[in-house]
DNA sequence: TTGTAAGCGTTATCAC
DNA sequence: GTGATAACGCTTACAA
């Protein structure tokens, strides 16, 4: 049982069981072409030799690598400042490791990195699926895998930008809805927003969403784009408290930016949430760390990444998975929104 | 020059260029075997058919897979709370990214898995290389790897806990020393420190040189030991000011905590930095989102994985690495800290 | 300089 | 039921 040194072969395995290769060969992989008797000698010697397939071998005969690819976009910042990404890898590493598949990650460095790491996986095979993520409005990353249909594709996206791709579709609209609704049942007739970058598609579609559900329910909306940062976030925050009548209630595309916010009205003695109400819409540690607590908009980010992984080894079976919808969101009531005060 | 839909191998290159498969491998791989004139046409061609070599044929013909194998504890909880592990795939992934190779990612999800999946690379060979980040006291995954010196390893750890593995070590030790003495030449003679969990490697290095610091420089030290959430953050610390003599200064081992426990001083009506002083440990966007802003020690994660990719590319290469040190740690002064109050 | 052919370790297709 | 043997696509001696 001592661990071998050098690799074993099925060769190996099948010279100590006095059978050919192919006998070996039939009787790991679970297949008809050889009795129970000599199966179960193979398994047993297999084991013995403390035998495991070589994985570049397996993967040039079946043409399976065993493998999903996933690329990020490198920017350390944007994936330090937000635990979602980390959250969707931890579902997604989870549900695979299941079914013996590996993640494959590389980083898209530069300008056209991302089309052309997709292209190389297209052409040298390393994956046997990807998750496409980030997706922005125009991405030639879609068009390029909607002719590649060899490829499996899912994507985790608005519906409306993944073109013909499957989509594990963000619950952000019906969010939005929610969200917007919940402060007008608070009294809020004046709301803002401090959005994300406005080039990635999620802050488009949260975009029009707001826009939509401000104006049929008859509120004042206004909304101030940033890059996530902190500072980016304070700025946003102080520009829409300048006015004198600023809105009664913020929320913010992410937490850091949410406490930020939350900073910048104590330091100009705006109290919270008496005087302005605030949301963030993840809900990290952060949310419960923050004093006081944030009310967020949160959802089960690991459960996505597990569901995008059973999605994604479904199209690898090349079953149907069209447009998934993603679990809504939940909105979280905390210690920084109230009613509205009565007279201003 | 349209994309190819069947995959195109080196023996289609050879055939329309009229040579032979060899040559077209020589050309490809810049080796000498053809002249520069036959090198150009088959390099046109190649190019022209959209030819790249099949990732699974070029790992068994090479043995070398392009791949670095990283396993990550399942918590998404413990991963979602730092900012660490996703700068540090970051910056490994960006480095990489330079010299054709991937990361490779798997979870350990269960009790024996780290170990399991460990055994499995080994074996499969689906990985040239190995980071080992996360050790515990007496981790087994060492111990195996030490024997396998066939796989190339790196740790990021302190070196007394990995064993004969080639490391990059942290400057914990280092940042501790700095820390402390900050605080004391601030006044501080009675300081506490949030810690996680006991059972991570580095946690006990920590909580070692805290230990000696303090009694080096005659200081009171008490430590209390969490889960690295928010909830057991601001526990302890009601725990650590429930005492009439309370700390005057706390040092959180994650950023989250020492939000949280900005919090608990400031419900409890304790001034921060007035009454009570607070440092994180870890340094990311919270801590200049928080209001005040957190003092917090530092460093360069994103920079920590690069180094360990040139580090790894290094080891596959058959150089001799050893003990690496990390880039210090910085103390980076914001709004929570400041001098002990004349007298208490 | 060029082409032929033997690996690399599997899986899959044949006869037997 | 079993065992040769041919793929899989590339690298690399070894011949020509």
């Amino acid at each position: 049982m001592a661990v071998q040194k050098s690799k074993v072969t099925i060769f190996d395995v099948a010279k100590a069981s006095g059978v050919s290769s192919s006998a070996v060969s039939y009787a790991l992989n679970g297949k008809s072409g050889v009795s129970e008797g000599t199966r179960a000698k193979v398994l047993k010697i297999a084991h013995e030799l403390g035998w495991k397939p070589n994985g570049a071998a397996q993967a040039l005969a079946k043409s399976k690598t065993q493998r999903i690819g996933l690329v990020l976009g490198y920017d350390p910042k944007l994936l330090a400042v937000e635990s979602y990404m980390m959250e969707l890898i931890s579902g997604l590493g989870a549900e695979l490791e299941k079914h013996d598949y590996s993640l494959l990650v590389r980083m898209a460095v530069g300008e056209h990195a991302k089309l052309s790491i997709i292209k190389d996986w297209i052409a040298t095979g390393n994956v046997d699926a990807m998750l496409l993520v980030n997706i922005e409005l125009g991405d030639p990353c879609v068009t390029l895998l909607e002719e590649h249909t060899e490829m499996p594709v899912l994507a985790i996206a608005d519906a409306s930008v993944s073109g013909k791709l499957s989509t594990l579709s963000s619950a952000d609209a019906d969010a939005v809805h929610q969200a917007v609704q919940y402060l007008y049942d608070l009294g809020h007739r004046h709301i803002a927003r401090v959005a994300g970058p406005e080039m990635l598609a999620h802050s488009y579609i949260r975009d029009s969403a707001f826009s939509d559900v401000a104006t049929e329910l008859g509120m004042r909306y206004r909304c101030l784009h940033t890059d996530y940062t902190p500072e980016t976030g304070s700025e946003a925050t102080k520009r829409l408290l300048s006015f004198s009548e600023h809105p009664t209630a913020i929320i913010y595309d992410n937490d850091v930016m949410a406490l930020s916010g939350l900073g910048v009205a104590t330091a100009e003695g705006i109290t919270v949430p008496d005087e302005l109400s605030i949301m963030s819409w993840d809900d990290s540690f952060m949310c419960t760390a923050a004093y006081p607590n944030l009310t967020a908009m949160g959802r089960d980010v690991v459960g996505t990444g597990m569901r995008a992984a059973e999605l994604l080894l479904k199209l690898i079976d090349g079953e149907h998975v069209g447009n998934v919808m993603e679990e809504p969101y939940e909105l979280r009531q905390r210690g920084t929104t109230g009613s509205v005060p009565a007279e201003r």
